[in-house]
RNA sequence: GGCUGAGUGGCAGAGUGGUUAUGCUGCGGUCUGCAAAACCGUUUACGCCGGUUCAAUUCCGACCUCAGCCUCCA
């Protein structure tokens, strides 16, 4: 099985070589824990879910990495105004995020570093880059060197100087060269901090993923993945990091990057009012509709997200779990899900693809590749119970209606089927039987 | 201003140099006491303008619109 995939590098579809292929080594950037999961995180986290499932498919061995952070300048904010110490913001989110990503099908990456715990590894990779004459000390700060690295803007079609023109930011005087950036930032005796060569301090943003990557899988990865929003200029600036600590020219082989996630057609964002976090979308939806929602679009595309893709998503998944009818999982992935796939994960066709399913073990099988349909058919639509009669009352009145039909007395069994209606319970007559489904 | 990406029928969304995507919704039909479910049907779409071509939604060029990035946002 051939995997083909596009690289942000070449900005082309490749064909995946691994550099092992007996173990494939795929990191992503994970979140800040800070505060509540968007649905925006939840795009990445979901996209590389999916790209993990089928490398572990193709691959006998998938090593995953997504790390945490849990040092950050919102993190402190987060915790100041709480007047608690850190640990309780990002043990709590940290929590939080978990339970989320559960709830959308995640599969656990094979590690989750924290940066609070890579204190040390991160402290002598900048001491590799400072010894490689690629970083300089100002004003208590380690600041990296981008004038010394020639690739420096080769992932995100960048030039250095043409970058700074358009720069609508004051420089820091700390800086020699307006594009350069933070590895190390002094810290006030108040706040977080551990003690370094170059005083008491904090990693800066970018070094955090280029030291995990480095312990966690080595100086050469196979896939780098994250949102979009990403490739600059953190994840050029982790390839500036990485290659100037090992004197590479190679850190991560393929990058892979998802699109942005809008809300009903406007960039979520804090000033709009329009952010939804996860925990507040479960509460309405399933988490295989948020999931089917978000693998509905290419992971390239932009995803216009709503209430109507909500509802369709869901529309779509009762329609499945009513051809779903066997319990065993006896079957292959059908290759009308896995074929997509493999073409730069594509998501949207194997999804339509699983109406063509005709067998209902195959369809399981194959949905729950995709992490849908996890559930039988019964657990699905007795999700969401909105009725408040019980099974006794139900079955009570099922039969009365029964007896009316009988009677030919339809008025009287149609009164009783729109009291069930408005009770949220569907009834089927079928095969001179009657069964009944709780509306979704 | 620079860079990147996107623009397909009511909606979502694949794909293709000439032949049906598919799904969801709505509507009509078969079925049904009535429904539901299931099945069948549903006027045919590719931002605009040129060019290449026997033929372009698909290739090339310009344009328009939208979104994002341009130093700590997935």
């Amino acid at each position: 099985m051939n995997l083909k995939i596009y690289n942000t590098l070449s900005k082309e579809k490749e064909l995946f070589k691994p550099l092992d292929q007996k173990s494939i080594k795929m990191y992503v950037c994970g979140p800040t824990v800070y505060n509540f999961a968007h649905i925006g995180n939840a795009r990445p986290a979901v996209v590389f879910d999916m790209l993990y499932r089928l490398l572990k498919n193709i691959y006998p061995e998938v090593i995953y990495v997504r790390n945490i952070t849990d040092v950050d300048d919102k993190i402190n904010e987060a915790a100041r105004k709480l007047n608690k110490p850190i640990s309780f913001i990002t043990k709590k989110y940290t929590d939080i995020y978990h339970q989320d990503m559960t709830s959308l099908g995640v599969l656990r990456p094979n590690h989750e570093p924290r940066v609070t715990d890579n204190i040390d590894q991160i402290i002598s990779m900048i001491q590799r880059i400072l010894d490689n004459k690629k970083a300089y000390i100002n004003d208590s700060h380690v600041l990296f060197d981008v004038t010394s690295f020639d690739e420096y803007g080769k992932l995100s079609n960048r030039d250095k100087d043409e970058m700074l023109s358009g720069a609508r930011v004051e420089v820091a005087d700390y800086k020699k060269y307006a594009g350069d950036f933070v590895l190390w930032k002094p810290s006030n005796k108040d706040e977080p901090g551990w003690n370094s060569p170059w005083g008491y301090g904090r990693p800066g943003w970018h070094i955090e993923c280029s030291s995990m990557v480095e312990t966690y899988l080595g100086e050469e990865i196979d896939i780098h993945g994250g949102g979009q929003d990403l490739i600059f200029p953190h994840h050029e600036n982790e390839i500036a990091q990485s290659c100037s600590a090992h004197n590479s020219k190679s850190y991560a082989r393929y990058w892979v990057h998802n699109g942005y996630l809008n809300m009903e057609g406007e960039k979520m964002s804090k000033s709009l009012g329009n952010i939804i976090t996860v925990k507040e979308l479960l509460e309405e939806y399933d988490g295989e509709v948020i999931r089917l929602a978000l693998l509905s679009t290419h992971y390239r595309k932009p995803i216009n997200f709503g209430k109507s893709l909500l509802e369709q998503s869901k529309n779509i998944l009762n329609k499945l779990y009513k051809k779903l009818n066997s319990e065993s999982d006896e079957a292959l992935v059908s290759e009308d899900i896995l074929i997509p796939l493999l073409d730069d994960l594509n998501t949207p066709l194997a999804i339509s693809n699983l109406s063509k399913i005709k067998c209902s073990k195959t369809l399981k099988k194959s949905a729950n590749f995709l992490g849908l349909l996890n559930r039988t058919s019964e657990e699905w639509f007795a999700l969401n119970n909105k009725s408040t009669m019980s099974e006794n009352d139900i079955e009570l009145l099922i039969k009365q209606r029964d007896e009316a039909r009988k009677l030919k007395n339809f008025a009287k069994a149609d009164e009783i089927r729109d009291q069930l209606d408005n009770n949220h319970v569907v009834l089927e007559d079928v095969d001179g039987k009657t069964i009944w489904r709780v509306k979704k």
